[in-house]
DNA sequence: ATTCCCTGTAACTATAATGATGACAACTTA
DNA sequence: TAAGTTGTCATCATTATAGTTACAGGGAAT
């Protein structure tokens, strides 16, 4: 797999912490119920706790989130795990700067690029993990 | 480079198409401009092309937009270039079954991602490549 | 008609990002 | 001390992308 499924499994780490809140799970644990390596988790887990959201202890299993559920939004969890750029479009480098179009089309984009970022942004800042996890229980 | 700047490269195509309209500029003019390979510009001009936005005839230099230029939004362009699946957010597959999250956290995350998705695609329908034409020159 | 230029495409290579995996030190707890 | 777990490194396989070479076929100008 080429395409950057981090997101989503950090969504799922999230729900499993909240739904197994007291029990200790471990990362072999979680990577069973996401179908992967326990290495891929503790490593997804780790951005979690750089960014915050989740509590976790050298040696010991059972991480908890650092917030309440309610309080953390998909937005939190999608920056935790991308990479620093954090750019949702690229733009190639290098254009000609003795052409009009190529000495100005990188910043022109830039711009509208960020719009359209913003704006998916905005909407992920809208959905909490609590209604994701409502949202699965609900399903059963 | 490995992230996708396909995007981009198309609206500076479609930009240099506008600008020069009536030149019958040449691949190789093109990616003189974006600094990249004429086979290069081909293949994406060939998407361009299969999703109607420009029109080119084999042989011929000079590929000419398809519509006003007004009418080009940068959703257009967006999924003229992108792959067929066209999902932003990666969801992992084959998650556990017998976990009542990992049965469905597939389906409660495609429908989150997906307003995030859409969000970002209603701000890229709303803005043409003339917008990016006159941002360009404006410039200058 | 010949010549020259250009497009469209296939094939191949190089580079990165990503996930999977094995290994192991450090830490916690019983 | 022993067992189990995390955190992290190193490595490999897979995949997407861009860059590049090569070439068949179309168009246009002479």
């Amino acid at each position: 797999m080429a395409a950057n499924s981090r997101f989503a499994v950090a969504a799922h780490i999230l729900s499993l912490l909240h739904v197994n809140e007291g029990s200790r799970i471990t990362s072999e644990y979680i990577a069973g119920s996401v179908n992967t390596n326990p290495v891929v988790v503790r490593r997804i887990m780790g951005m979690l706790a750089k960014a915050g959201l989740v509590r976790t202890s050298p040696g010991v299993a059972g991480a908890s989130l650092a917030r309440p559920i309610g309080e953390i939004t998909l937005l939190d969890v999608y920056r935790a795990v991308q990479a620093e750029d954090g750019a949702l479009f690229a733009i190639h480098e290098h254009p000609n700067p003795d052409c009009p179009v190529g000495r100005n089309i990188q910043s022109t984009l830039e711009a509208s690029f960020l719009r359209a970022q913003l704006a998916m942004e905005r909407e992920l800042a809208g959905m909490t993990m609590e209604e994701v996890v409502l949202d699965l229980v609900g399903r059963t």
